[in-house]
DNA sequence: CAACGATGTAAACACTGCTTATATAATTCA
DNA sequence: TGAATTATATAAGCAGTGTTTACATCGTTG
């Protein structure tokens, strides 16, 4: 049983390259963007030589992937507070109000935004918590809908599968043309602006029927 | 006024340098992704010095951002063709056709695709092509609904701005995963899947009074 | 305390974008 | 036509990149 690492610096071993690299790493990205990450760099701002972080990862990738999947935790987090903050008789309304805190989680942390969903920058299929995080995501879209159906809350002849791709695929765009400049400055740290409220609006309540609230 | 030039080759001058740099990129692009093009490498295929790209772009991003004029106009032209494709008596059948159309393309150059949706490899704004193209798509689907509406076809009370955001959204998202591989593999030169028609389907449909067709 | 594995370094290789000074060809002008 | 100018290419080099290899140092354990 090793002793607790002491965080003892000035020391020839850095004591937790690992975490200090992913936080200068984001530190990075948040400064000057994806695209501008450099091994050297993180390094530099590690306080170690170049070719140090390569212990811990094989390759620049590998690093990008393990910000991802450490962003991919923060949002798995952000999203757990959501039933608690919708009415569970209304599974149409958690599913929007889900696509609300994407939104906004994506707009407040465009670099965590942009890192999960890059499929150049890092390997997305090489990692079990990637995948498997995003599989969990789309599964409680799909018992949501479910249970929307069972309640006769949801209009009739929808295929869930095609339901839930169109609900992924305008949560991504917009996110997308928010974070790209499509929409009026606003504050990240208020709830998404009307227009990508309304979209979501609309879109959820063309599936609903009349009759339900 | 000029002779014309005449394409010998073997000379110490190129001729064309221009043109074929733009041709080569593309080719490294589909061969490697955009994000493995290196001018040296251009250069290298189109046979010349390392440096005599930038006698005619002054970075790489001008040079990105030529190929992504040119890959913009490609689909302005395959956009021509769509209302001699479609009913003009019914509009939303248009824009419908219209987004087919984008997926299409889209999925079967993903090339051109990325690199006119990029923000960070191109400059975008620095062009004026892009830009007025760009306006000129939004302003075709700002007509088709407005003429929707006064035929009747449009359910009330939609605001047209985000019905168009939605409908930009829905379609560039799709486009993406399409990319991304969320769908099964199919050929390119198909129309696309039946997800993507579907979700197209079911948005159309929604905003769609139920006597219209 | 000797051995060992984990973790760091230094140095180098093959790339990259881009700049500067220079050479050559094509075009324009006297 | 011949000279001057302009357009277009080159060679050489700077600074920065990802990654590998050989070696140094430390913490832990037999």
């Amino acid at each position: 049983m090793p002793k607790t690492k002491a965080l003892h610096r000035k020391s020839y071993h850095h004591g937790n390259l690992v975490e200090v690299l992913l936080a200068v790493t984001i530190e990075i990205i948040e400064e000057r963007g994806v695209e501008h990450v450099s091994v050297r760099e993180a390094a530099k701002r590690a306080g170690v030589s170049p070719a140090a972080p390569f212990q811990h990862f094989r390759s620049k990738t590998a690093l990008l992937t393990a910000v991802a999947e450490q962003a991919m935790g923060r949002l798995m987090h952000a999203y757990a507070a959501v039933k608690s903050n919708a009415d569970p008789d209304q599974p149409l309304a958690v599913l929007e109000e889900l696509g609300r805190r994407y939104l906004q989680w994506a707009v407040a942390h465009p670099t965590h935004f942009e890192i999960i969903n890059s499929r150049t920058l890092i390997d997305f299929e090489a990692s079990d918590s990637l995948r498997t995080q995003n599989a969990a995501i789309r599964q409680r879209m799909v018992e949501l809908l479910t249970e929307a159906r069972e309640r006769g809350h949801l209009i009739e002849g929808l295929d869930l599968d095609y339901v839930v791709l169109t609900a992924r695929a305008l949560v991504y765009g917009l996110a997308r043309m928010a974070i790209d400049g499509h929409f009026p400055r606003w504050h990240p740290s208020e709830p998404p602006p009307q227009a990508m409220r309304q979209a979501l609006r609309l879109f959820i309540g063309q599936i609903t029927v009349s009759s339900a609230k």
